[in-house]
DNA sequence: CGCCGGCGATACCCCAGGGGTATGGACGGG
DNA sequence: CCCGTCCATACCCCTGGGGTATCGCCGGCG
């Protein structure tokens, strides 16, 4: 199978629409059309079901869109770690959500450098779920991921830290003199709206809540009182005036894991990790 | 990147030599040569040293090797998923060795009948080795897999037995008479040659020991003295009259696992697992 | 009920680029 | 020193991927 039918479909799987997945890989909906129904005949099978009305997905293509998502990650990895081969710098780049793990990032950092043969650590701070995209395309060798929220199939992975959750609301709110939360309390406090983080593409997704960027950000918000969040445990090392924390008891617990490619052959990946497993 | 440079690529790597891998693609060797340097010149990377007399891999060119491979393998696998998905047929295939583990497979699939919404099981008994191939490759769903002979990075696995390894020999054979032996003992008895499993293409490589294709075969070639090899101890339930078993006591253990894909949805696959962990 | 508008498929044209043959140029061996 | 091996270059051909124009289907609306 080429690469670029694969692409083709996975536009249309997710547009569900020839016109504007055509419109996403600029290019004009005919040829389009006509390399879908070509993948089709040499799979054998029928993809995408379509009515003059609407488009949507056969059994076959939910697999092809499953699978080849993976394939074409696995492409692009290939190539990200061609070029990043091809330059000379020996370093490993780590990646990392923005603010959460900080401490557990510092001491990991610090311990690293005091390995003999340790290589220089480019540590890419990105948003929520960015991590495992820049682990899986190949931009990052490896990556702190924080269960449930990131998945780790396909990933190798050791725990680092298991913590519990807490509601991080504006000092004055009523629900601030708490001993405790449950997410029942908080699920639906109309004056205190979830954030919204961006998208994969930097854009928001439309909805209530302030548009944040980072942690920072996201506590100035918070002390502000437009809104609330419920985080890991380790954000009360960054709480600042104006904001506290009240544990939630029935959040799911957070691990926090060190989790890279299965492949990798990477003797700088495998140090970072025996330390990590070391604190 | 494309499909085809890419498998051009891993040709000319894996031949380290433009005529034999164009040879091997069934085309010239010019526009090999020609698709190769594109392929270098879009990585902005060169991927080959070439001398006049010998080709060989930067380091770059051995990333794309390794990485290459992966994703060629998840590409082919998209797509015999995606052929398998699209016929009626509603089972699940199982890969494994022809002739290990016989009694945990038989079990296995005597409990897994037995399950409420089990599905039918396509057993493919396949060569030493081949078990990964077809699972990576997407022409199976799940696998029984020994450890350490076969790789499982990139899998989802589970452990579900553990044995030492026994010497296969000749009754009649000086050695078959031990109490226990030492692998030194066997590496050189230049009488009993190991005996040459098929390659991924069904071909051998030269050597002395006899062409076998099952343990069937081998076993038979044992009981005429015309071989010796060294298995788990599950063997010992196929011996057959003219050959005996002594143990190995510094073999390595081998460990068998079942092993899926591990962004595997399926029910089925699931299923099989839980019940394996039951036996 | 018939017209319109949205959407995917078809028809037809053009040319970029992938593949072939012939040949050059570098280098090692006899 | 010449020849054989092996990769690169030059040049040609034609497949097939992309574009525009248009059709056919169908649901909604006046």
């Amino acid at each position: 199978m080429d690469t670029r039918e694969l692409r083709y479909f996975v536009a249309v799987a997710e547009e569900l629409h020839f016109g504007r997945a055509a419109q996403r890989l600029n290019m004009a909906q005919p040829p389009l059309s006509r390399a879908i129904s070509q993948l089709e005949r040499r799979l054998g099978t029928s993809l995408l079901e379509r009515s003059s009305r609407s488009v949507s997905l056969t059994d076959a293509g939910a697999v092809l869109l499953r699978e080849g998502r993976i394939a074409l990650d696995a492409l692009e990895a290939a190539e990200q770690r061609t070029r990043r081969a091809a330059l000379a710098t020996p370093g490993v780049v780590l990646a990392t959500k923005a603010g959460a793990s900080e401490e557990l990032l510092a001491k990991l950092l610090h311990a690293y450098a005091a390995e003999p043969g340790a290589v220089p650590v480019d540590v890419v701070l990105c948003g929520p779920g960015q991590q495992e995209r820049l682990l899986r395309s190949g931009r990052a060798d490896v990556a702190l991921l924080h269960r449930p929220f990131d998945g780790t199939a396909g990933l190798d992975t050791e725990e680092l830290l298991t913590e519990g959750q807490v509601a991080v609301l504006p000092s004055g709110h009523p629900l601030a003199g708490r001993r405790q939360l449950r997410l029942a309390d908080l699920a639906h406090v109309p004056d205190l709206p979830h954030p919204r983080w961006p998208d994969a593409d930097g854009s928001y997704a439309p909805g209530p809540g302030p548009e944040v960027r980072d942690h920072t950000q996201l506590l100035q918000l918070v002390a502000l009182g437009r809104t609330s969040v419920v985080l890991p445990d380790s954000v009360r090392s960054m709480l600042r005036e104006g904001v506290v924390a009240v544990p939630v008891v029935d959040a799911p617990q957070v691990t926090t894991v060190i989790a890279w490619p299965p492949h990798s052959r990477s003797l700088a990946v495998a140090g970072l990790v025996r330390t990590a497993l070391r604190l």
